[in-house]
DNA sequence: TCCAACTTTAGATTTAGTCTAAATAGTGTG
DNA sequence: CACACTATTTAGACTAAATCTAAAGTTGGA
């Protein structure tokens, strides 16, 4: 029943997100069609049957959500494409802080496990990508605000 | 020595990949300055020293070179962000040819070779994107050209 | 009830990337 | 070399994603 309503009040009060009818509004389109939508699409659809809802407010209300953790970013956020011409497997973190990208050395993947999960698709390439703190930041030099260099 | 030119000038060739005074500098930048450049900032460094080089042309060169293997695109090729309610762990595949995004069930990474590589950055959340051909596509369901719903 | 902080809004603006039609630069043939 | 043909580059128009702005609306607490 309104099994959903509740636990999606119960996560707004856990994390301490203000609920706004905006908010629940978008995180209740996600919670109920599972899929890996964007901004746009999320914004067409809610406005639809809700025509309090701007499209800044959508990007508004999922950074929040995203912050609050109750929503995770897929593929990498939005930003300008960048490429390297290191060709030697190897692998990435980038910094929450400053948004650098540094390489990492390669590590194996557990094939056998990445197979089954993989299920029938053709995989071509596998992409591996760690989130954290870069140590120039974790050591105070919290310098430039977004993507740096 | 010009050692460089004669590697690249190889790396052309063994591809088949017509080489072009721009694609040349295109590659020999992102070459020397081993650095996840984005498309601009490459514009305005070759650029800079070499005006017979226009916005467009980078663009072209660089998927020209991702094309043909000299260059390897980073952290989600600037399409529109997307967000995931789904909290539970797992991870994700994307088609190449669709675009779609599914999600693949969990699977541990080797921690103990993922620390190390981590070397000191701390590490907040690991993301694993299996790129390949869906299983839609795959049964010649090729319809849809671009990133799909 | 009142205030201050927070949130939403429409629309302007910025940024990344694509597209277009014309100019330019190879390439192969004779 | 002349020719035709194809591939590439170009400037600038265009589109799409996201951010910013300033004003209006909302909320919770003193
Ligand atoms: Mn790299
Ligand atoms: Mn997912
Ligand atoms: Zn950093
Ligand atoms: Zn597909």
């Amino acid at each position: 029943m309104s099994d959903v309503k509740a636990q999606l009040q119960e996560a707004f009060e856990r994390t301490g997100l203000r609920q706004t009818p905006q908010r629940y509004d978008v995180l209740a389109w996600l919670v109920r069609h599972r899929k890996h939508a964007t901004a746009e699409e999320i914004f067409d659809a809610v406005n639809r049957t809700n025509q309090r809802l701007s499209r800044a407010t959508v990007y508004n209300a999922l950074h929040a959500l995203v912050e609050s953790g109750l929503v995770r970013p897929v593929a990498g956020e939005g930003a300008a494409a960048r490429f390297d011409a290191t060709l030697d497997r190897h692998h990435h973190f980038i910094c929450d802080r400053c948004g650098s990208i540094e390489d990492l050395t390669w590590f194996d993947l557990p094939s056998k496990a990445m197979q089954a999960a993989a299920g029938g698709r053709s995989v071509r390439q596998v992409e591996i990508t760690l989130h954290g703190i870069c140590q120039r930041c974790a050591r105070g030099k919290t310098k430039q605000a977004t993507a740096s260099v």
